[in-house]
DNA sequence: CGTGTGATTGACGCCTGTCAACGTCTGTGG
DNA sequence: CCACAGACGTTGACAGGCGTCAATCACACG
């Protein structure tokens, strides 16, 4: 447990899907939720669990994934500062469908399913702006799905690559601001982790991108639109 | 046009989002809306455009599609009697990410957008029932996500039959109640329409199915769960 | 220094996409 | 009523993308 955070000062860039709460609503949200530090490789809950409420990041990276045949993993999207997670579950009333492991460390804020209920019910604007979310994360999922059954993997992977860019972002040396094991970006669309090794490879051949370890350097990013086949 | 249908008294089997709403709500929202007559092969709406309004199916199916690289589609869902269509576009404010077109003659009944943003507003109830679907569609993209990207093309048919199966059920013969095209079967799964017309053939020789031109006879739902690797 | 996790490379072969040819059926127009 | 076009279904041949297996290397950590 770390210090309390402040909702009514939370000050991260991004903001949160509470920003627009009276301040009011926010200090009673600020009693009753909870603010934890999560190390790497620390799970926050497994597929299956029933969610007791929402999660909303304040700092880290959090990978959702599902557990398929023989544990392969399928990553599902990835969570950062200002998302939140596991309000899916909580919503739908159902057991939650992905897990959830943190990837950078993270501090995370644990708010309570009747707070969240109690808000629901109370600010119509707040419920407006969830459904919104969960809108736009609707079309990603539809979009993201249409490209790996169509596309080939070494498309997918150019994709999957720029998708982390507009995502994360790149820092003052052009690096991506996440870094994944090969397996990771395997994961996300979907084979093998040699195949994402061979075509990181063919990548750094073709002058698209350069590698040092885990981190991966943008170097024409047009090479790799043209690769996955997007203009 | 044919004949308005009444929201106060739609007698469809399965009830739809509006269900719920007062019955001085339904009035208003008989005089807005229109309903129309689609015939097999009508386009409803094009991916991209910007939709004005949702669309309660009151009969019929309907296919939303993405299309990908030379025109090759990507079947999202399906929509059949008492689901919506178009509410995530115009809920998340982007225009339409599938197309929806009609496989199966369809009345649907269509609601303006001010209408909608005027139930929104209201009725927090009917928000948070439009909240829980959408959460519930996000879930079973997300697994469909999954599935794709880790199964063999023969496990992926077996599961979609499956699914058509929960989805649309069997008439008194143990028939599908929905008669898709090859290539559409295949555009669900994402594969080419050889490899389904080929996979099918197989299933008929396993006598999991058997087959009258786009009449599919579900004989061993076991099998069919095996060969999905679903238990 | 041993252990474990992750990265890499090569060999191998099957699944599956593509291309081409042909059959079947339906609706349309002459 | 027949010819024809067009959509859909089927089958075969073929190649190559990509998954799998196995061996080896690199690196961190207790």
């Amino acid at each position: 447990m770390i210090r309390q955070l402040k909702c009514k000062n939370c000050d991260i860039s991004v903001q949160t899907i509470f920003k627009n709460l009276p301040d009011v609503e926010k200090e009673k949200l600020d009693l009753e939720k909870a603010c934890n530090n999560y190390k790497r490789g620390s799970i926050i809950y497994h597929e299956g669990n029933r969610l007791n409420g929402i999660f909303c990041v304040n700092s880290g990276i959090i990978k959702l994934y599902k557990t398929g045949i023989e544990g392969k993993e399928q990553i599902i999207r990835f969570a950062k500062q200002g998302d939140i997670i596991g309000y899916r579950s909580l919503l739908s009333e159902e057991v939650a469908c992905t897990s959830a492991k943190v990837i950078e460390d993270s501090v995370l804020c644990f708010v309570p399913a009747e707070r969240l209920n109690y808000l629901l019910k109370n600010n119509p604007d707040f419920t407006f702006e969830l459904l919104q979310m969960a809108c736009k994360e609707l079309g990603e999922s539809n979009s993201f799905l249409a490209e790996i059954a169509q596309k080939s993997v070494r498309e997918r992977l150019a994709e999957a690559i720029l998708l982390l860019m507009s995502n994360f972002g790149l820092d003052n040396d052009g690096f991506l601001q996440i870094n994944l094991t090969r397996e990771e970006l395997a994961n996300i669309i979907g084979t093998a982790t040699e195949s994402v090794i061979r075509l990181l490879s063919e990548f750094k051949e073709d002058k698209f991108i350069e590698i040092q370890g885990r981190r991966i350097k943008l170097i024409d990013t047009n090479g790799l639109k043209k690769t996955a086949n997007l203009f």
